[in-house]
DNA sequence: ACCTGAACACCGTTCAAGT
DNA sequence: ACCTGAACACCGTTCAAGT
């Protein structure tokens, strides 16, 4: 006699999701999680593997989404000017998504799978390519990407609060960045 | 009736940041610190006044490390040599100790005090100052850090394992960073 | 002044029992 | 086939009682 799902693993994702962006990763309890899909906490494990799976599962969702506003931003033009363009989204994405960004990147927190990362980057190293060449592709958007996730990592974590003008500085790297790659 | 201290402040932060450093954050738990320095877990609220302070506390210490470790590589000659020490330096200490440098940035982590944070990239400051210039300092030191921090954090949460030499991405970054803040 | 055991409210996770 | 309550081993933290 089969019971009917209550829910499903979409949905239990996106609670998840939703939980991380409004209080954060550590706020992801299995608890909380079933009682916003409206069901017990050990029926979650028909659903996903444990915690840290479903925190991974949000990692490659948040992933997605990041690859999706980066193509978005590519406008096919003038190369530079598309660069310009996916690094101002990629900073747009993580300051509209400040609790779940940094689970793209960061070991600790959850770790997203390669391919989902590896993805949300492509549309940098696409852009890239047209700039430093295809010989120096993969070392030249790895500079980059590594520039733009550290400087949002250190924005968001409140490491520019003493002094200075922190759209300056990113601003700054911009251009910086731009220059180095056309050399 | 005083009873006699059995353990320390320093010997409670020595002895999480050795579970850190051998076993990441999450295990870092207040029994098996307890245990590390022969109390038990209710007794060492004695000397912090929380896990997550514990935390912060290890994260100031290893900041205060990495600070050290900066200021050995600046050898007071040629600004891009000194620059290119530092970087290297930088690197080499997130790699010697890559359960416990991500705190020192990381906004989920714990959190590293402001002071701490800002002494640790202190060393960058100084060398970046005499080549981009005392007006771009702070902008251009920012570049650098964000630049490093990101791909210290990306090379050891492993997204540089598929394809390539993370060597040579990190010299090409380098020569390309070193290059731009002359401009 | 520091340490302890007992207790509390929480976790993640397992599992037999229900439908 | 999915859901549930009960249970287990853990957490962090508080506190009265010991020395």
């Amino acid at each position: 006699m089969p019971a009917p799902a209550r829910t499903s693993t979409a949905a239990v994702v996106a609670a998840g999701r939703a939980i991380v962006e409004t209080d954060g990763v550590e706020a992801l309890t299995m608890q909380r999680v079933a009682e916003a899909v409206g069901i017990r906490a050990p029926s979650l494990y028909k659903r996903v593997g444990s915690r840290s799976e479903l925190v991974r599962m949000v990692a490659d969702q948040v992933a997605l989404d990041l690859a999706e506003a980066l193509d978005a931003a590519v406008g096919g033009g003038d190369p530079e000017t598309d660069l310009r363009a996916v690094l101002a989204a990629f900073r747009a994405f993580a300051r509209r998504n400040p609790a779940s960004y940094p689970l793209v990147f960061e070991p600790g927190s959850g770790g997203v799978s390669p391919e989902a990362r590896d993805r949300a980057i492509a549309p940098v190293l696409g852009v890239v390519r047209a700039i430093a060449g295809e010989q120096h592709a993969l070392p030249a958007a790895r500079t980059v990407v590594a520039w733009a996730h550290g400087f949002l990592t250190m924005e968001l974590g409140g490491a520019f609060q003493l002094g200075g003008d922190v759209d300056e500085a990113w601003e700054y790297g911009v251009t910086r960045l731009v220059r180095a790659l056309r050399g």
